[in-house]
DNA sequence: TCCCTCTCTGCAATCGCTTGCATGCGGTAC
DNA sequence: GTACCGCATGCAAGCGATTGCAGAGAGGGA
């Protein structure tokens, strides 16, 4: 059998489909026994409104555009997750799109989502000006890099990494090491600019290694470069990068913490299925979906474009330790 | 401005409507010169054709749901690129949905998922029996679970593990341990089969452990019980449990592969960040999915549902050894 | 010249839902 | 009793595309 339409709950209960229609869309504005009526039979003929059906006289979809740079690096699925919980609490789907690690795809995916989305998430974008102008005139909010002009909602971890800077000095650590994540990543110049300013007011001596592909083997590559610096701790990019330094640095035969410390970012699965675990500053991932969330039911509704920062946070595990020797 | 429809380029080209919108689904029945000028003009105009619309009349959404069990669960994203990759090729996109590692929702969330999409693909579901009638009627696709009736892509790793055995085997083991996943969980029981299978006609005693949650903390349980066995090796239900069994051993102070052979299953991103790294049976994930979308595109057609199953390929890296004492 | 065919284009109905407006009703105020 | 008001409901016009059918015009055959 097709499926239920208002019109067939409507000649099921003698009434017409505008009153149908109202029964859930504006449920006050219709009698209370009828709506029970109408929503019963509803329910009995299993009725599901055609939401194609509600857009294209709504202009509304129902949907959200979520665009992610490579859903396979660990830090986006947690952030995929929340978000989608959040839309569903404004009861919209959340459209996935992955870019398949290529920057170059990103505005051209953007703009294929433009057509079938009310808005636009988009998660650390590699090229802010493509991604700008593809999105023009659509609302959307973007995550984990600053654009002028647009709705974000941002992870700082400024202060995190200079308690993390602060934690290595207790320990006695006087020569860091920086394994920075690509140039071209918002991120990863952020989270430089952070150590470079904790190091400046500190006694301790900082070494900038990089910039290196945001990657695990990127990481491993990396940790060659480390052993001829004298540094006894370093500063990883991401998770990610620092089980790659780990990985490396096992390989040279160094251990963590004994031979070196090391603190990753954004506490991804990863961090604590290596070993050791990793001393890590943490996303508030979950924050971060739901404020990206709001923010574009802002945008949506008109307001002019936000900016929300959210801060990380250190989590201390085993790959930290005093400084050897 | 408002956007762009098929009138505002009929009335820009002075013809009608319908040609335009022929323009584009039926190309070939319209005159080539006038085709290229409507193209030509809704390129100028940036016309998107409204999915809403055509849906409505088409019946087709163009969209696919795709229901995974846990997103954050290491095996899921890979497998998400490639249906997506797969859909676009079919020009549809693809609607995430997360179950959020609660089997109870998943019914639920499929019936939702139901009124908006053309077909579905269900990611290894919990419960049969409840998917099954929540998707009644709507074309979809199962992956990594079998189910009476519905259509389904598989990945069987039977061989592939027997074949770990024999590598275990070759390599002197003459105790291996299973570490099993959730009894609820279809993968578990067939690689608990399999594995069995092939003990049953070689010289290795068999000791099967669990069921353990299949997550690092239950590999890292499951440890502890793997130390009184007397066992030199042992299977994983999958490479997340291979990680915690690993880190477990270690806290134990015993290595792999020197005090225990390790494998494990799928070979996530994370088998290649441990260290060592992990001998695994890797995933047709890339083809899981293309076969996914092929055989929803043939259910979409109105054909049967067939099953198509894959071999899973048996990868060695450094977590097996030769037996140890 | 007439008729038939074939190709291309336009007309108009339709998909399922929302929504502005008109209508009918009972109740209240005068 | 009349006038008015407000609530609940129905009518009908769209939203933007697709598509069956019909008509116009060109070309060919007799």
């Amino acid at each position: 059998m097709k499926r239920a339409t208002i019109y067939s709950i409507a000649l099921a209960c003698g009434v017409s489909a505008s009153t149908v229609s109202r029964a859930f869309s504006r449920p006050h504005v219709v009698n209370a026994d009828l709506r029970e009526r109408i929503h019963a039979k509803a329910r009995e003929l299993g009725y599901q409104p055609n939401k194609a059906a509600r857009g294209l006289v709504t202009g509304r979809t129902g949907m959200i555009g979520l665009l992610v740079p490579d859903i396979t690096n660990p830090f986006f699925p947690p952030l995929v997750r929340a978000i989608q919980r959040a839309a569903a609490e404004v009861d919209s789907s959340v459209l996935l799109v992955d870019a398949e690690e290529s920057p170059a795809a990103e505005p051209q995916l953007a703009r294929r989502l433009a057509g079938q989305v009310d808005g636009l998430l988009i998660a650390s974008p590699r090229s802010s000006t493509a991604i700008k102008e593809a999105v023009e005139g659509l609302p959307s909010v973007i995550i984990n890099r600053r654009i002028r002009g647009a709705a974000a909602v941002i992870c700082d971890n400024t202060r995190a990494l200079q308690r993390a800077g602060r934690h290595l000095e207790e320990l006695g650590h006087r020569r860091v090491a920086l394994i920075r994540g690509p140039s071209a990543s918002w991120a990863a110049q952020q989270r430089a600019d952070a150590i470079h300013a904790w190091a400046a007011k500190s006694k301790t001596k900082l070494v900038d290694l990089g910039p290196y592909a945001a990657s695990f083997d990127g990481g491993a590559g990396a940790a060659g470069a480390l052993l001829g610096t004298k540094c006894t701790a370093v500063f990883a990019f991401d998770d990610l990068m620092a089980c790659g330094v780990l990985a490396g640095l096992a390989e040279a035969g160094k251990t963590v913490p004994k031979d070196f410390s090391l603190i990753g970012c954004d506490d991804v699965l990863l961090a604590r299925t290596v070993t050791p675990q990793l001393t890590t500053v943490a996303a508030p991932v979950r924050r971060l979906g739901e404020a990206a969330v709001e923010l574009l039911q802002q945008a949506l509704a008109g307001e002019p474009p936000q900016e929300i920062r959210l801060d990380g946070q250190l989590v201390l595990r085993a790959s930290t330790g005093p400084a050897s020797g």
